[in-house]
DNA sequence: CTAATGTTTATGGTATATCATGGGAATTTA
DNA sequence: TAAATTCCCATGATATACCATAAACATTAG
């Protein structure tokens, strides 16, 4: 199989007027490998775009048609939603994609994007929505697991 | 799989301005059958650095990969919190590695750090904070000495 | 048992390559 | 033809690779 690949780490990255904004070098070196483009689309879940090679959406493809139907139903439907909305963005060769206003405007990016990685996938996030989703959730997981508290004022 | 590696000893090295620290001898001889990078992150219960071979995330990413929980919650937390705060660092031909100014301010760590072995991942500390922490374990485990049994057939 | 020697490891400094980003030219679309 | 989009080059900042020195360690000879 291809090489392993993990998207991590957050990065900052200014987007221009133009939507242009580069993708972190460690993406691209990562993408490389398999092409020169990756797939975005609005996060059915969140204020954010979420973005990962085309390979990802081909096993999720995949796995739809060998599940079966009587408990794919609903995940049918997610997976319309996400192929109706996904499309190629190619990066050139200075690393940059130009991201649409459709996309922009679902994660509330102007002028700055956070870029997170998700392991296979990443997401890119406006600033402050991801200040506080990050928040939201450590809080979270903290919550459902009372056995993982950090010692006071250990906390990031 | 891979060759079954463990991490071990506890070793004092020098943190210089820029950041920069050596990887212990043993860890990089470890490590360097595999590639010559290691994963880092920000520990979820402690004031401390770890680290690990990339194939230990690997596999977890493996996990969120299937179709089935490509639109589960929890799992989205999760990979956000973990692969979000994950970085690669390869290390160079002298063995050392620049940790990142968040990491370093979240271990506490200024000019010292302590390397300490956990088996299948590693951790690093403030000098400190570990001799602190070490006590702490200790005491812990002798209080409760008595109901430290193994399963069955798991003896080391 | 001690001293000398060679080898590996740790650390400091510097040069180089890479990356993010802005501006503008060329090309396409309406 | 006007507007928008894509492509290419320039630049400053940053991070990485490289070289040199110093310290620790192990080995061997005396």
């Amino acid at each position: 199989m291809s090489k392993t690949f993990l998207f991590m780490d957050t990065v900052v990255n200014k987007v221009d007027s133009k939507g242009r904004v580069s993708l972190p070098s460690d993406y691209r070196s990562i993408v490389k490998e398999l092409s020169t483009e990756i797939v975005c689309y609005r996060s059915l879940t969140s204020p954010c775009i979420e973005g990962c090679p085309e390979e990802l959406l081909e096993k999720l493809a995949s796995d739809m048609e060998s599940s079966l139907d009587f408990f794919s139903q609903e995940q049918d439907d997610l997976t319309n939603l996400i192929f109706g909305d996904a499309k190629r963005f190619a990066f050139d060769s200075t690393g940059r994609i130009v991201l649409t206003e459709k996309l922009l405007k679902h994660a509330e990016i102007t002028d700055t994007a956070v870029f997170v990685g998700k392991g296979r996938k990443f997401q890119i996030w406006n600033p402050e929505n991801w200040a506080k989703e990050e928040a939201r959730i450590r809080a979270e997981v903290l919550k459902k697991r009372p056995s993982l508290k950090l010692p006071a004022g250990a906390q990031a």
